[in-house]
DNA sequence: GTAGGGTTAG
């Protein structure tokens, strides 16, 4: 044997101080051969080399060295065995450890229950960790460092399931009350008691307890807030989204040199997105000299979180490449950015994966899926993904009654709350967004007004702009102007915004009334003097009205605002690629070829009856022009290139940004009957599918 | 020998 094997095996054997011995498995190996050679299988020295693998996490080596002990084991070696088996996960075996350990009569020493703790944490078995408690409490062990700095985190951890199941040693007496009868009990403390304890309270979101213990922790003799302490503080400033508190916990820790800290860097690369900051995210992230899968996971969740989503994907991408295992976190981070870019194809292959990693019993994923493939147009796949979820939460449900209602199935998203509750999900702020949006998209008046009604009264839920919003749009829809007007005017704790007031001035326009218009419109500007869309739409009011000269006023105003209206647009997803079409635009290398078989599509419809409508038209021009302005209207265009560019059959996917025009819905109903394909256009509000003549929503939008 | 921290969905 070497001289160098020779200084480990003394060095091991000498019992060093040095806590954080290291050894290499080759090394305890050698040990391990060396012992065996010149001592025997039988020698006590070998219980030393099984807690040497059980450190090194070696569970093969450490079983097959547990069996050749003679019986019973000596506690150290159950203590081994047992950390060994919490830390690969085999929780159960940890336990029946345990009992065996004690049918041998085996006493327990110290070290077995800071492992069993953990395995009951792990297990969210509140029993187990409670006989395990009562058990240290009978050997007198209850205020051993170790143990205690074990008990206060079993408890933190259970503080909101103990809520729920009352399993505490008192009654009434919470998760964090033990952590803090434990924490005060202890003679001695150390800076993972302190930590074990602020974490405990951050991760409850006592946020000010966590904050006050840092400050005593440091007052407290010489333990200093280390990158423990950091990465448990720093979500506190993501969460409330406090920038400076978040920047001088930055300097901290530049200054204490543990910028550099894995931990320390996903929370930084989190706490900087949550404030917005993308940019500083992006420097915590680069600067990072090693990176993890939870550093990738913080700042691709950071991109998809501050809409830079292209550049989330880009950071999955390089993941990926670098070798990094995507976890399950990565998958529910990355979905959203497909969702919001529409993309359907690359949302697919990531399902694939999911799939194939065996990530599909992700609740997360789960619901981030069907978001997807209801914001990319396919309500089926995104309810087959639904209905084989396990175990629904309030986000899942959430989920598939906003596709519902985007899709213009608002019985379905109605009937889908009614199971919701049916199965004991509490309904939240967010999922009265989606009935209500239901309800609105479909005229469900009478339903609408029982959910609103009935959030704050029978949920506590005090409704918010959205919640507004949404039941202005279904009285003004439904043509109840003057209720809508009255039920704006009285809102109660949140201000209506120019959003909400041009909710009620669509709705004018859609029936017509000029005269509600001018007083909904004084409203909205002394809310918000700039809107550009309130000036639009109050110009073209006129102008459907024939009102040319209050229309051009309104114009001229907008221009000398500088104001400008936002430009319409549809884009569509041929082969690989997205083709985008502005109204009347003509760059596109097909444009003849789309223009031809709009022509041809014009003269098919208006033999199938189609009269155009030049009413859309709010410009003060000839009928020949209107012709020609509708003809080019942007979802034309898209639709066109799609039917010329795509195999008879395919269905033809086209986004829009702003809302369909109502002579473009009618030509679309009738292209749709000559060309015999399902067309579906997704505008800034929801989907319309378009086959054999008709339309989803029912010509009600 | 035994204890503590970061990331996710509508």
């Amino acid at each position: 044997m070497s001289n160098s094997t020779q200084h480990t095996i003394s060095k091991i054997l000498r019992k060093t101080p040095n806590k954080t011995l290291s050894v290499s498995t080759r090394q305890a190996k050698q040990l391990h051969a060396h012992i065996v050679k010149t001592k025997g299988t039988l020698h006590s020295d070998n219980i030393l080399v099984l807690s040497l693998y059980s450190n090194l996490n070696l569970l093969q080596h450490s079983l097959h060295l547990f069996n050749s002990l003679p019986s019973p084991p000596p506690p150290l070696a159950w203590s081994s065995i047992i950390k060994c088996y919490t830390s690969h996960s085999l929780l159960h075996l940890s336990f029946s450890s345990f009992n065996s350990m004690r049918s041998l009569s085996v006493p327990p020493n110290r070290h077995v229950f800071p492992s069993l703790l953990k395995a009951s944490t792990l297990l969210k078995h509140h029993k187990l960790a409670h006989s395990l408690h009562a058990c240290t409490v009978r050997l007198g062990l209850d205020s051993d460092l170790y143990i205690a700095n074990a008990l206060i985190n079993t408890y933190a951890k259970f503080h909101n399931a103990g809520k729920v199941f009352d399993v505490f040693p008192k009654r009434g007496e919470s998760g964090i009350d033990c952590v803090k009868k434990v924490f005060d009990m202890m003679p001695v403390r150390d800076v993972v008691s302190w930590n074990t304890v602020i974490a405990g309270f951050a991760q409850n979101g006592m946020y000010v307890e966590a904050l006050d213990m840092v400050r005593e922790m440091g007052k407290n003799g010489k333990l200093k807030p280390d990158s423990f302490t950091l990465s448990s503080i720093l979500p506190i400033f993501a969460e409330h989204v406090d920038v400076n508190k978040g920047k001088e916990i930055h300097g901290y820790a530049v200054r204490n040199g543990f910028d550099g800290d894995v931990f320390i860097g996903s929370s930084l690369i989190d706490m900087y997105a949550k404030c917005n900051r993308l940019e500083c995210s992006l420097r915590a992230f680069y600067i990072l000299p090693r990176k993890d899968a939870i550093s990738w996971n913080s700042i691709i969740a950071g991109c998809v979180q501050n809409g830079e989503f292209d550049r989330g994907l880009g950071f999955f991408r390089r993941m990926l490449k670098e070798n990094v295992k995507p976890m399950a976190v990565s998958f529910s981070s990355v979905i959203p950015a497909c969702a919001h870019l529409t993309a359907l194809s690359l949302g697919r292959q990531l399902h694939g994966c999911i799939v194939r990693l065996g990530f599909d019993d992700n609740e997360f994923i789960a619901s981030s899926l069907v978001d997807m493939y209801a914001k990319c147009g396919n309500i089926k796949m995104a309810r087959y993904v639904f209905d084989r979820i396990d175990k629904r939460d309030m986000v899942a449900w959430t989920a598939i009654i906003m596709g519902c209602a985007m899709h213009g199935h608002a019985l379905d998203a109605v009937s889908l709350f009614e199971n919701m509750l049916e199965d004991g999900v509490r309904p939240c702020y967010v999922a009265f967004m989606a009935v209500l949006t239901a309800c609105s998209h479909a005229g469900l008046v009478d339903e609408g007004w029982r959910y609103f009604n009935s959030m704050e009264r029978d949920f506590g839920i005090a409704p918010g702009l959205e919640h507004y919003a949404a039941v202005a749009d279904l009285l003004g829809r439904a043509g109840r102007l003057e209720e809508a007007y009255d039920f704006i005017s009285n809102m109660r704790g949140v201000q209506p915004t120019g959003s909400v007031w041009s909710i009620l001035l669509a709705a004018c326009r859609a029936h017509k009334s000029v005269e509600l218009a001018e007083k909904v419109l004084d409203k909205l500007l002394s809310v918000d003097s700039e809107n550009m869309g309130a000036y639009v739409l109050m110009s073209n009011i006129y102008s459907a009205a024939q009102r040319w000269k209050d229309a051009a006023r309104l114009r001229i105003h907008m221009r000398k605002k500088g104001l400008k209206k936002t430009p319409a647009c549809s884009w569509i997803e041929v082969g690989n690629q997205v083709h985008t079409f502005m109204a009347g635009d003509k760059s596109h290398p097909y444009y003849d070829k789309i223009n031809k078989a709009l022509d041809v599509l014009l003269e098919q419809m208006e033999k199938e009856g189609y009269v155009i409508d030049t009413n859309q038209v709010l410009h003060d021009v000839d009928e020949e022009l209107k012709r020609e302005l509708l003809h080019n209207h942007s979802e034309r265009l898209a639709i066109a290139y799609g039917i010329i560019s795509t195999t008879a059959g395919t269905t033809i996917r086209v986004i829009k940004n702003i809302r369909v025009c109502a002579d473009c819905h009618t030509a679309i109903k009738f292209i749709t009957k000559i060309v015999g394909r399902e067309i579906t256009v997704r505008d800034n509000s929801r989907f319309h599918h378009f086959k054999n003549g008709s339309c989803s929503c029912g010509d009600y939008w």
